[in-house]
Parts: structure tokens; C-alpha cells; sequence
DNA sequence: ACTCCGTCGGGAACCGGTTCCAGACGCTAC
DNA sequence: GTAGCGTCTGGAACCGGTTCCCGACGGAGT
């Protein structure tokens, strides 16, 4: 392994005029450029990026904590966040947080303060002031993903709005008996979306009279979750609806098998829409609010990036309300009278 | 932020006792470990890990390469080894290689070159020669996973066997008439698992006295592409299958609802077999050979770490073959008589 | 002719830890 | 009594870069 001062002494300079040499910053002239370059090439040389940050105190590094990665909407957000910082030659830390408050703790005291990374982002985690505030004691910038954090950029889809279109999509169809398929409302982690989604749902219903007290059903986010709420819910031929709102794709995708299961047809006997635009929704026909978690992930890093350049600046503490498009498919069609 | 220095000012003793103190190396006697601790506490101290790094040359960070992070494999690997590094105190860094060579070749030469990384684990990249020696010149232990790299540890599935045993299923239960649904051949990405699982099916169907140059059929390793393959090979009631054997469990799922799409009963008219025990193998009842990617990942990182403890040892180069379990579910029944 | 400025290069401090070395102390062993 | 060992601590070197500061040089401006 060569070392800075190696390449120096080969390409007949001092340690400065090497390091202004390789890095770009400062004077040097073109001929010593290229007598340094040819030395590091030759010595195959490569800096050592832990002493670079040692003293620059930039890592460039970015630390993603992320609650699922074999979920659609998790992976995607992370493949856009990974693609966007190696094209901006940073590295990205993984750090998986799940349900288990320890091992939280642990990620925020012993790995993330430590010098490692320049930033953080977080995805659909809700920090606590108090882990905004250690992180931004430390002059790390922040940007969460999914939902609002208080004093510090974030970027998410309007959920309680999404739900309601995705609801009055169903509404105008004629639909009457109309149920929703979402996520626990009492899961911690996240930003409450399973909740705003069940509210943007219950505000379009009651808008339009519609609704009762058993028109909501728990599923996990997932394609068997899907399936199972849906073999429950459209089993019972006196209680089926005429419409599922599903609180996003991966369950609708689950409904619809279950549906075809059950032999009821899509959409002549039963609507579904979901939230995502998953790549099945597409091959299966379902109507879905369309969202892009890949480029959601591409934006964050841009916001992060943005701020780890004008670090004086303060944070801006503003929250980017992504779009989402109404996708009508084959999956939803209008109400038959009774 | 305070450092070190400051702590030991505090605790009224050296930069070197206070040192020793918090790392646990070498003497100190515990009233001064009680003081410097006390002291570190105060200040909200925490070690810089980049100047640790730096004289002691790691960095207590792995690198992880993977090709997909959307595949439910991959995904699957990623929070196995995840899990096993944070456990063990150590940071995960991802590099996702796509098929763009320049990537790789930068992710290579520019990122894990760096001395960022302790060590590296390949997750179905076939690693060049020059890339294998490359890291190992730098000390850097290696793991591969999902297929054999010569000179370092790896492991992965035996997939000639494996899909040599789920086409032998079929054959028991009667099948003559068996397609198998696999990868790309060409894929140069991997370790061309595509067609060692082909040639394992080649070599069932053969030694059966089977099959034909029309038996195999290309599909993306997804869903939808197991959907659109699915439609297709089935479509066509006259060259119809009896059974099928996808190359995973994820294209099983897609041409199960193909299979339904087209009103053909599983397992009464077509049998269906995969790979993996996908979630969704178990709710759709999918018969397959199961692997566990998320213990393999964590089996990787054991390999790892102890090629970083004893790393004055040679390599280990041996391959390790994971077994995978014929898990039979209702996707698969006898043939009926034509 | 002299100042001034831009370009170029070297020396040395510095980032924040870890670790080697040497010295001090107290204890046991002979 | 002292040699020898184990425990404990401080000083200083060191890891490998970056950057500040200073001096040298050459050309332009007055």
C-alpha cells in the first residue's frame, strides 16, 4: 500500500504539492500535475479516505435508516437514494430499524453520532425531536422521506388526500358499500400513514353519506396480506362490497387473487383501486394512485446534497407534497345496481 | 463537540489513560476508569471513529455488493446480513451494481478500494479474478454468496441439484409433459444460476427419457414476468403442459395466476413447482424447494468476521452448499391420464 | 526601477485518536 | 535487601492525509 508521501518522493514534490496535485484544490502547474499523476498511477495509489475526513471532517457518507427493505415502496425508495449518491460519489451506510427500541437507540447513540456519516436520511421514520435535535447538534443534515418530521426538510405524497381521490374515484363509479383494506393503525414506526389513509378514506365516504362502522378491514402490507383480508372480506356474500379501497397495491394485487379465487369478477362484480403503481398493478389491470418512491429517493438526496454544500444556511424546514396520478385500469368499473 | 483530550483534561489524567479507559485496552485501574467514564458522559463524548480508523487501519464497515435490491432473494440476503453486521457492531455499506460496466468498474477502483471497508461480500456477483486479487492485496477478506468464486469462501445453494430434484417431483408424480419457466441464459451478471438450474432440469428430464428442444421458456425472475411467461406457455391449449417447473417462486406465482386467469385448475389440469419459499408460495400453496437467503446472509457475515479475527490466516477457499428442502404444498398432484 | 499581484512549491501544523515505551509503585520471592 | 514481576500512568510518536503560511519567481503596471 503507498501512501501519499511515496507518491511525493517518486514524483520529485512535497506531500503539499502531491495532495493539491491529486485533489485539484490550489495551484499546481500542469507539469508537476502530470509528473504526480504518473507517480500515483504508477504506485498505484489511492488516497485513504479515512484520513481525508479525519481532517476535512467530511465523510461523504450517508447513513439511510430504514424500517423494511423487502416491502415495494422501501426497496424502490432506496434504490433511487443509492443511485443518486454514487452518481454524487457518496457512499451510503444501511441501517435496518425495526420495531425493537433497543436496537433504535443503538443506532442513533453508537453508530450514527460517531463521525461516519456527513448526513442522514430517513425513510418513513418519524424521528423524535429529540434524535433531530443530537443529529442536528452535530451539524448533520437531515432529510426524511414519508411524512412530515418538524424542523427539518421532508418529502412525501399527500396520503389523506391520495385516499380520498382514490375513495371518490369509487364514489363516482356508483359505488355505495365500498371497504377499506389498510394497514394497523396503531403501528408506531412510521408517520401514521395507515392512519391518514383510513381518514382521507372516511372524509370522502361521509362526504358522500356514505359508510359505517364495519367498513374497515386490518391487512398487512403485503401481497398475503392482501389475500387473506380479501378471502375474509369477500367470502361472506351478504357483507361484500361492491368496491375495495386497498391501502396500497401490494394488498390490492393480494384482493384480486383472492377475488379469482373466489371466482368474483374484476371489475364486473367488484371494483379495487390501490396507492403505488407497482409493476403488478400494471400487469394485473388495477387502478392505482400513482407514486414514485424511486425518484422520491433521488429527490431526498438532492435536498441533502443541497445542505451538506450550503451548510451555513439554516435548514430549511419545508415539506415537498409529492403528486400522486390517478391511473385508472381495468380493476374498477362502474357500481351494478343491486 | 468534544474529543478526547477534552475528557481526559476532565478526568484529570493523560490522552492515553483516558483512552485506554473507554476502549478497555491495557491497564487502568477503575477509579480512574470511573473518572474518565464519568467524565466522557458529561461532555456526551463519543469517539471519532474515522481518527480510530486511522491508526488502528479498520474501520469496522463492510461493504455489500448486490445487484437487485427489489427481488425478494436479494432483498432477503440484504437484511440477513444486516442484521448479522449490526449485531457485531460493524456499519453496511451498499453498493448496487447494475449491469452498467462503468459502474462497476468505479464502484471497484473508486469506492471499496478506498480504505472504507474492512472486507466485502459479493452477493451474486461473479467477481473478476482482478477483482478478487485486487481486494485481497488490500487485506480485505471476501464472501461471496449465491454461487462459487475461486480463491475466496463462498456459499450458496447446490441449483443443479435443487432444480434436478423439484423436476424429478414432477416426473414421480407422472409428468411427461413438463416446461420449465427460467431465467435468461445470457445474463452475465451472476453466476449464471439461470442455466445451472436448466441444466439441472435438462439433466432430470433426460435421465427420464423427456423433454424436448420446446421445453423451456424465458422469463424475467419477477411476477409479472412469471404472468406474462405464464399466459403464454398456457395459452395454447394444444402444446399446453401438465406441469411446470419455474426457475423461482416469484415466477410460480405469476403463472399460478395465469393459471387462473385461464380457468386452468392447480394442481387438477397443471402442476406448478418453484424455488425459494417465497411468503407467497406458502399462502398460494405452491409447492417448491426452499432456501433461507436471510441465513444466508447472516452465514456470510460469520465467514467474514472470522477471516477478520484470524486474518494472518490464509483464505479459506472452500464453497459451501446449503441445503434446500422439497417443501410440498398443493400446486403439485399426480398427472391425469391425457 | 520598484511595487504589486498571481502562480507555484515546500515546511509544518493539524485532525483525534491508539499504542509503544519508559518509569513508578507495590508486592512477592529469594 | 533487592531482584523481579504485575499493575498503572504519562509522554510522545504515529496513522495519512489537508491546509495554512510563507517565500520565490515572473510579468504587468506606473
Amino acid at each position: 500500500m503507498s501512501i501519499l508521501a511515496d507518491v511525493a518522493r517518486i514524483a520529485g514534490v512535497s506531500k503539499s504539492t502531491a495532495s493539491r496535485a491529486l485533489s485539484g484544490r490550489g495551484y499546481v502547474s500542469i507539469d508537476t500535475r502530470r509528473k504526480v499523476e504518473a507517480a500515483a498511477s504508477e504506485l498505484g495509489y489511492v488516497v485513504s479516505s479515512t484520513a481525508a475526513s479525519l481532517v476535512t471532517g467530511r465523510t461523504r457518507n450517508v447513513g439511510v435508516v430504514i424500517p423494511y427493505i423487502n416491502r415495494w415502496y422501501f426497496a424502490e425508495v432506496l434504490e433511487g437514494i443509492e443511485s443518486a449518491l454514487i452518481r454524487a460519489g457518496y457512499d451510503l451506510t444501511l441501517y435496518r430499524l425495526s420495531t425493537d427500541r433497543d436496537l433504535r437507540r443503538r443506532v442513533f447513540d453508537y453508530f450514527l453520532v460517531r463521525k461516519r456519516v456527513d448526513a442522514v436520511i430517513a425513510v418513513t421514520i418519524a424521528l423524535s425531536p429529540h434524535e433531530v435535535e443530537m443529529l442536528q447538534a452535530l451539524g448533520k443534515p437531515l432529510v426524511a422521506i414519508g411524512g412530515r418530521v418538524a424542523g427539518i426538510p421532508s418529502l412525501s405524497i399527500d396520503d389523506v388526500e391520495t385516499s380520498r381521490l382514490a375513495t371518490e374515484h369509487l364514489i363516482s363509479l356508483g359505488h355505495e358499500r365500498i371497504i377499506h383494506v389498510g394497514g394497523d393503525q396503531d403501528e408506531q414506526m412510521d408517520f401514521r400513514v395507515h392512519s391518514q389513509r383510513y381518514s382521507g378514506f372516511r372524509r370522502a365516504m361521509e362526504e358522500a353519506g356514505l359508510g359505517d362502522e364495519d367498513d374497515f378491514r386490518e391487512a398487512e402490507f403485503s401481497i398475503s396480506g392482501g389475500y387473506a383480508a380479501g378471502l375474509a372480506v369477500l367470502g361472506d356474500p351478504r357483507t361484500r362490497p361492491t368496491a375495495i379501497f386497498a391501502g396500497c397495491d401490494e394488498i390490492a394485487v393480494g384482493i384480486m387473487m383472492a377475488a379469482r379465487q373466489l371466482g368474483i369478477g374484476v371489475p364486473h362484480d367488484l371494483s379495487i383501486i390501490g396507492i403505488d403503481d407497482h409493476p403488478l398493478a400494471e400487469t394485473l389491470g388495477i387502478t392505482t394512485l400513482a407514486q414514485r418512491p424511486g425518484a422520491q429517493g433521488g429527490r431526498a438526496v438532492e435536498l441533502l446534497l443541497e445542505q451538506i454544500d450550503h451548510h451555513d444556511a439554516p435548514a430549511p424546514d419545508e415539506h415537498v407534497l409529492l403528486p400522486t396520478g390517478l391511473t385508472v385500469r381495468s380493476s374498477t368499473g362502474p357500481a351494478r345496481p343491486a
